[in-house]
DNA sequence: AATTGCTTCAACCGCGATTCT
DNA sequence: AAGAATCGCGGTTGAAGCAAT
């Protein structure tokens, strides 16, 4: 079927709004109430299409926008957000009250992406080599210290033009091409999320798996899922990838050996992210070896600007159970991609944490999905810490939507 | 003071999903 | 059931303004 365009373009007025038509806009919405957008400017006397009224009323003129700088702790959920759900904006913005998913996105494309992609850009440019030449960030000449998005786009058809796959972006989490490419894939929306099952597969926890993926089961700043497929087996290994500032640019140093030119656009402190990343450093620096010292760790790369830490189980899993017969001396199948957040020192012991074990977090200190339940129903645990999962444990559940959040519960509203 | 490069964000665009007829 | 209309989302663009040179 042909589509329409949502109004002729031809006589309507593009571009900026002026205050008289965001009056006569507010005034006729407030008589009349939203919807009927195609009509709207028409009844209203404005040479606008519906769709611009629409984001005009949507993104500015509504009265329960809320006004000023993003606050710190709208952009940590942001970014915890983001990293669970990929670009989808209105799903995010709708946790933020008085915020829109264009205000989101914007604030994401211009202060959030860059932080992350600035440091997958040194992964990429750095030759795996020289680890323990340590310099600082930041020293090189430059205005501003940020990645533009022309920058970005340069590099981009920098890369491109050498046939080099750009390097992963955070938007590019969830991209549905990536996805394809994953061997996981990637979540394209809640119904893939909800309605994963396990046929096609003999692997008893393959659905679960899978399930993990989907939902970003990387942690907080991560981007681990948008490699390609290649011959790198994620099922015999486990898997951090980094991302971040000033502190995850020490972590590319140290492990890398980045040069200050380098270095040179690296961003300043971002606590949050961090301080994930000290975490993963600190893995690091313990060689990824499990305190029951069954497991001889590594770090590697899969050629595809991933940092790894290889974690070889040799005979049970990190958790200690064990993972079906096998012979002693054989390698563990350790599925899943780690990430800084599945790992933690506590009480000046290692808690490395399998993603395979039920209840374990996808982010630090943030109960989630109960993967073992993942294909029959969710079940999920509690977290004080944090709003937006709220007291009674609702917790992504009705994000997902769909029928399965309602086993959960309701969403909020 | 002029130029250049960059950041920000409002607005546009295309398309899939949903609703209507 | 099928096509049309509409909605809503995410990606992208471009103008305005700022900062460095």
């Amino acid at each position: 079927m042909g589509r329409s365009t949502c109004c002729e373009k031809v006589g309507l007025k593009r571009g900026r709004w002026t205050a008289e038509e965001d009056e006569i806009l507010a005034n006729y919405i407030h008589a009349n109430g939203e919807g009927s957008w195609r009509s709207l400017p028409k009844n209203a006397g404005l040479l606008r299409c519906g769709k611009s009224c629409r984001l005009r009323w949507i993104n500015y003129l509504r009265a329960d926008l809320k006004r000023g700088n993003i606050t710190a702790q709208e952009e940590e959920t942001i970014v915890k957000l983001h990293s669970a759900l990929g670009n989808r904006w209105s799903l995010i913005a709708a946790q933020l009250p008085g915020r829109t998913d264009n205000e989101i996105k914007n604030y994401w494309n211009s202060h959030l992406s860059r932080k992350i992609y600035s440091f997958t850009k040194i992964i990429k440019d750095t030759k795996p080599s020289n680890i323990g030449a340590v310099t600082t960030a930041g020293e090189g000449k430059r205005r501003g210290g940020r990645t533009s998005r022309s920058a970005m786009k340069r590099h981009k058809l920098a890369l491109m033009s050498l046939g080099i796959p750009k390097t992963v972006t955070p938007n590019e989490v969830f991209d549905p091409a990536a996805q394809e490419n994953s061997p996981g894939g990637q979540v394209r929306d809640s119904k893939d999320m909800t309605n994963m099952q396990p046929e096609d597969n003999d692997d008893p926890d393959s659905a679960v798996l899978e399930g993990r993926r989907n939902l970003g089961m990387h942690g907080s700043c991560m981007h681990s899922s948008a490699r390609p497929a290649g011959n790198y087996d994620e099922r015999q290994s486990t898997g951090i990838a980094l991302s971040s500032g000033k502190e995850s640019s020490s972590v590319a140093v140290e492990m890398y050996g980045c040069s200050e030119r380098e270095t040179e656009e690296v961003l300043g402190p971002y606590e949050w992210l961090d301080n994930e990343i000290k975490r993963l450093r600190s893995i690091l620096q313990s060689e990824g070896v499990h305190p029951s010292g069954n497991h001889a760790g590594s770090i590697t790369t899969n050629g595809e600007n991933e940092v790894r830490v290889i974690i070889t189980e040799q005979d049970r899993d990190v958790n200690g159970i064990q993972k079906g017969a096998k012979n002693d001396d054989q390698e563990i199948e350790s599925y899943g991609i780690w990430s800084s957040s599945n790992a933690e020192m506590t009480d000046g012991e290692w808690q490395i944490r399998n993603s395979s074990s039920p209840g374990n977090s996808v982010f630090d200190d943030h109960e989630w999905v109960d993967w073992e339940n993942f294909g029959g129903g969710f079940q999920y645990y509690d977290d004080d810490q944090f709003p937006l999962w709220d007291d009674s444990g609702k917790v992504l559940c009705w994000l997902l939507d769909g029928d399965n959040a309602d086993e959960a519960g309701d969403a909020p509203n």
